[in-house]
DNA sequence: TTCCAGATTTAGGCACTCCTAATCTGGAAG
DNA sequence: CTTCCAGATTAGGAGTGCCTAAATCTGGAA
């Protein structure tokens, strides 16, 4: 009953509970109850209950009317299928036809059927990748993974130049709109205006000028690259 | 609460029982729940229980201390999931680096994960083979099957000349051991000599001999060619 | 300091899928 | 035609994972 190395597989939900804390937990925040069942789309008591089964075999630390982290154990699990999820969307878009903004409903089942040795394979064919292709890093096979800094548009000043690197949406509908309109990871998007408190941003893709809300913004990761008013 | 074009999706475990029902099958024979029990190995009660409720649903006939057969509906399912399951062998063959040995469990897993989407990708990209790499006949997109003439090599006569066209087996540490001594789908083999009352079976692969046992003769599956004596 | 709104947890249910133990049934043997 | 038993079913239980409704807690406003 040791906590290392025990390999009894994780359940479908178990990992997906793992990976909504990851996500709700950068450096030490803890998460709460309600923000897990959001992201999850739960009733809140049916969080509750998993996170006191979860804590009690020791993937997650949980005070009570707190909040949740994960412990190591869980950190691990969550980025192993982190991993796979990645993987998987890479080598859908780059071998069976899928586009980048379609294929994260088709990950999000395959990552908890997928076995270790077919994950690496696909990251063997893929030759390693390091990205997926909504620009997000993926975890190496023992859970290391560096985020390259990046700032959502809604961020950046006014006539800046940028090159977007990450979209973090996994709505299907508002990745088809993202899509539609030019933007992809490694786009140039020139800022053209931003109204302020948290007003629309005018941005210009592909010689094509767009206004899109504050909250798309900032699921837009860019890096600049250069004043151009 | 029609019973066509119900798309609710069908879970793994009604999946695996579905197969299974087909399986024992065969041209309107009933399959008894201590056959469905060995095949899944489940307890006999498990089945009952399980039986009961897809009956209800409308995906199987029973005639309780009798047997149960597919209705229509089930059969459909049943196909569905066996042409995902063959084509995903077939992908991971062809693309992935898998053995034909050492495929199965990997299939297994993933046709319940599958959107129908990207098994037809991977049809596509295959090329829409006919059969998988154990020789399995590939039903097509409305569930319909052909099933080559084909006759176990433990019921041929000595001295004939034989392809090898299909390996009726899922257990993974015989199918090793099959393709260990030469043995895989398309393979030239000779009946060299059947010993009587279902005793030990000696071929000839490759210019080996080997003999093997009547119970594993009977999972390999051959078409003649001719004799050779 | 008290009190309340909102968040959280507990209580009680239901469906699924499995188990063991007890009971029942249909057909074969006597 | 009765008895018996292998095989099938029912009874009762456990774990997962979800729900709604009812307590309960917490932190900030009055």
């Amino acid at each position: 009953m040791n906590a290392v190395a025990q390999h009894e597989p994780l359940t479908r939900s178990v990992e997906d509970y793992l990976k909504a804390i990851y996500r709700l937990t950068p450096e030490g925040r803890a998460a709460a109850t309600s923000e897990i069942a959001n992201l999850l789309e739960l009733a809140p008591a049916s969080v509750s209950g998993m996170v006191k089964r979860l804590s009690e075999h020791g993937l997650l630390e949980h005070v009570p009317y707190k909040g949740v982290q994960l412990t190591e154990e869980g950190r691990r699990a969550a980025l192993r299928t982190i991993r796979r999820h990645r993987l998987i969307e890479a080598y859908l878009v780059a071998f069976l036809g899928y586009s980048w903004d379609t294929v994260h409903d088709e990950a999000e089942r395959l990552e908890h059927a997928v076995s270790d040795q077919l994950v690496e394979r696909m990251a063997t064919v893929l030759g390693h990748p390091s990205v997926d292709p909504h620009g997000d890093p993926i975890p190496d096979v023992d859970g290391a993974i560096h985020e390259p800094a990046s700032t959502p548009i809604s961020e950046l000043p006014e006539g800046i130049l940028v090159e977007l690197r990450r979209v973090d949406e996994s709505d299907p509908e508002r990745l088809r709109y993202i899509a539609s309109i030019g933007l992809r990871p490694g786009a140039r998007v020139l800022v053209v205006e931003r109204k302020p408190f948290h007003g629309p941003i005018t941005i210009e893709v592909e010689g094509q000028s767009h206004v899109i809300g504050h909250e798309l913004g900032h699921v837009l990761r860019c890096v600049p690259l250069g004043e151009d008013a």
